[in-house]
DNA sequence: CCTTTATATATAAAAGATTATATATAAATC
DNA sequence: GATTTATATATAATCTTTTATATATAAAGG
């Protein structure tokens, strides 16, 4: 899949790893995030097989930039991905559940402090969420002729908040539950 | 992760592999899922670092079961493990949004499709978590004098429902919104 | 003056997870 | 009579992801 997160980007314009590990930081990472050493691996392996090319941009003082663009085999794959519909729902992992899950033996308070937790952690992302990304997305819908790519980018953005809603609002209901 | 999984059952009580994953679809699929073959290896392995014990059952007309107990050592482990808090929010991975995000070069009402897709599979699902799964749970809480897991696995079968409900919003917002 | 942050790429090793396959039989469905 | 479902375990191969490490320097902050 992250393939295809980066050639995606690929197809806006071409972009260093290091670029393209910002652009994930700041508009994907809510509903997919890489790690540096698994965006230039993933990078290597899209070259050797033809679906982009590099080239080195020399920088003074700084370590070279290795940039890469999308090949017409690479844009025909994405362009096939995206339209190849999901027939599967997503499965979730959750920690913090699975903890729950299986907590009955272990002292009350406990558990009730990692709720409490988490539900703080939860309203600095949420937060996160209402300002910082949303400013993103505005600075791109200003700053170019994408208008589609700005609604769909929004979408995504409100996908991250209604789930950290809804997520303080069942942390609440459960510790308000496991509190009588 | 698994690893906590599967001693968390088998501090409930003996099981096999086949067991485990039985238990797991029909009680933490919803935040913790595993393929049959995850679980033999990790059984293997936990095994080996002498977390479980095994012994084989022998039945006729059926290969044999290999019963797992948890050890002390496991049991240990696992009670460590609920009681370190996490400290941070665990990171999700959507490819229906991955897709929205890179949707704008594509058909506009291919992606209208594909979220009225999702959007019955979701719906599907969220009769599951209100009907069969709510039922299990049902089930365990009035067969034993486990009242506290019943609360515990409630909240996990809840946090379910809501996400469902969540999305299905999410979709019907986000159509709306792409109609325009 | 010292530490941190930002810029930039890369690889090795390990852990986690999926896909595919093999074997075996009873019971139920078509 | 043929296929599917349920019972049961196991491994090989592959793919995905994380953790850790190495190198190098300018600018900014404390």
């Amino acid at each position: 899949m992250l393939k295809y997160v980066l050639l995606g980007f690929l197809n806006y314009r071409n972009a260093s790893g290091y670029d393209l590990k910002q652009l994930m930081d700041v508009s994907t990472s809510n509903f997919w995030h890489a790690k540096q050493s698994q965006i230039y691996t993933t990078l290597k392996k899209l070259e050797e097989d033809g679906m982009v090319a590099s080239h080195i941009e020399p920088q003074e003082s700084r370590p070279n930039r290795k940039v890469y663009e999308i090949t017409e085999t690479g844009r025909d794959d994405l362009k096939n991905w995206l339209s190849q519909p999901l027939m599967e729902i997503e499965s979730r992992k959750e920690k913090l559940l699975l903890k729950l899950f299986f907590s009955a033996q272990l002292d009350p308070e406990k558990i009730l402090t990692q709720l409490r937790l988490q539900k703080t952690l939860h309203k600095d992302n949420l937060e996160k969420y209402q300002t910082i990304t949303k400013g993103v997305v505005q600075q791109f819908a200003a700053s170019t002729d994408m208008a589609d790519d700005a609604r769909l980018w929004e979408a995504t953005r409100r996908f991250g908040e209604l789930y950290e809603e809804m997520y303080i609002r069942w942390v609440d209901e459960t510790i308000e539950k496991l509190e009588e």
